[in-house]
DNA sequence: AAGAGGCCCTGATAGC
DNA sequence: TGCTATCAGGGCCTCT
């Protein structure tokens, strides 16, 4: 599920709903995600004011408080849902009821002051719970991810110089979160289509112009992808449980067998593996 | 030492 | 229908 597009768009709607409230209670169901989850979350979190909710990545942070911060990992198949409890008059109210939200895998509900109830739910269990401590920049797992694509950071000086002497191919370099931080398998497809670059191009053979394409179509794929609500693919939903809205907008990704999108070409998406993962494109525009 | 591949886990789907 | 095999969006670890 969860790249940057779909975490940055839960982002916001947890920073609408969440934010200066206080949480009053915390329950684990499960605590076995990739990393146990922590009892001293309770201790910790209980009775304090999530200041702001922030994304690096793909990760999920709470600010608890000065020095306490809470790292959401979603792995492949966490989602985070809300259910508000005494909002008789929300005309969604029945919406919720018929949704059938996921309970068998939930994990973990933390309960806010205004009557708010936060659900983590994860039936392969990939993703994880940590706390973290004042410095969390300087901390695993934030410290190893590379720049925003969003950020000044990611700019043609520093591509150039990352790839220098590297043989990886520019799928796989696109989805390195060492070197970008925060694109998945679908939208390193999706951005390459954009790019009109083969995924097993290896990086040295990219000129200066395929790489400053890059930088824009990577922005421009992922904000679309965030105006869109991001994608759902199997379980991800957005918040309220609705599922979001831009794989309809997906050229390539899950497209094999299909016409080129690209207008003007005639070539058909293919299928391949590359590095185990399935990887789509069209082998006439895409050199 | 960079880069490829295996693996953690459950569920959905396909094929027999 | 009910079995088994295959495949999923991430990222850490190991091996070459």
């Amino acid at each position: 599920m969860p790249e940057l597009p779909e975490v940055e768009v839960l982002k916001r709607s947890l920073q609408k709903k969440l934010r200066f409230c206080k949480i009053i209670r915390i329950k684990i169901y499960n605590r076995n995600l990739r990393y146990k989850v922590p009892y001293s979350i309770n201790r910790n979190l209980k009775n304090h004011v999530v200041n702001d909710i922030s994304r690096i990545s793909k990760y999920l942070i709470f600010h608890i408080n000065f020095s306490k911060k809470l790292l959401i990992h979603l792995g492949m198949s966490g989602t985070i849902h809300l259910i508000e409890n005494n909002n008789k008059n929300n005309t969604n109210a029945s919406f919720y009821h018929s949704l059938d939200l996921p309970n068998k895998h939930n994990h973990i509900e933390i309960s806010f002051n205004n009557d708010i109830k936060m659900i983590y739910n994860d039936p392969r269990r990939f993703g994880y719970f940590k706390l973290l401590k004042k410095n969390y920049l300087l901390e695993k797992p934030i410290i190893n991810l590379g720049p925003d694509p969003f950020g000044y950071k990611f700019n043609f000086e520093y591509i150039k110089g990352y790839i220098y002497n590297k043989k990886i191919n520019i799928k796989n370099l696109l989805m390195d979160q060492k070197f970008v931080s925060g694109i998945g398998n679908i939208y390193s497809n999706e951005i390459l289509h954009y790019c009109k670059l083969r995924p097993t191009k290896k990086v040295n053979q990219l000129s200066k112009r395929n790489i400053l394409n890059i930088i824009v179509q990577t922005k421009k794929v992922l904000n679309k992808a965030i105006q869109f609500g991001g994608s759902s693919i199997k379980d991800f939903k957005k918040i309220d449980g609705i599922p979001a809205n831009f794989q309809k907008n997906f050229k390539v990704y899950g497209k094999n067998n299909t016409q080129c999108p690209r207008h003007s070409c005639s070539g058909y998406i293919q299928k391949v593996l590359i590095s185990n993962r399935s990887s789509f494109y069209c082998p006439k525009c895409q050199t």
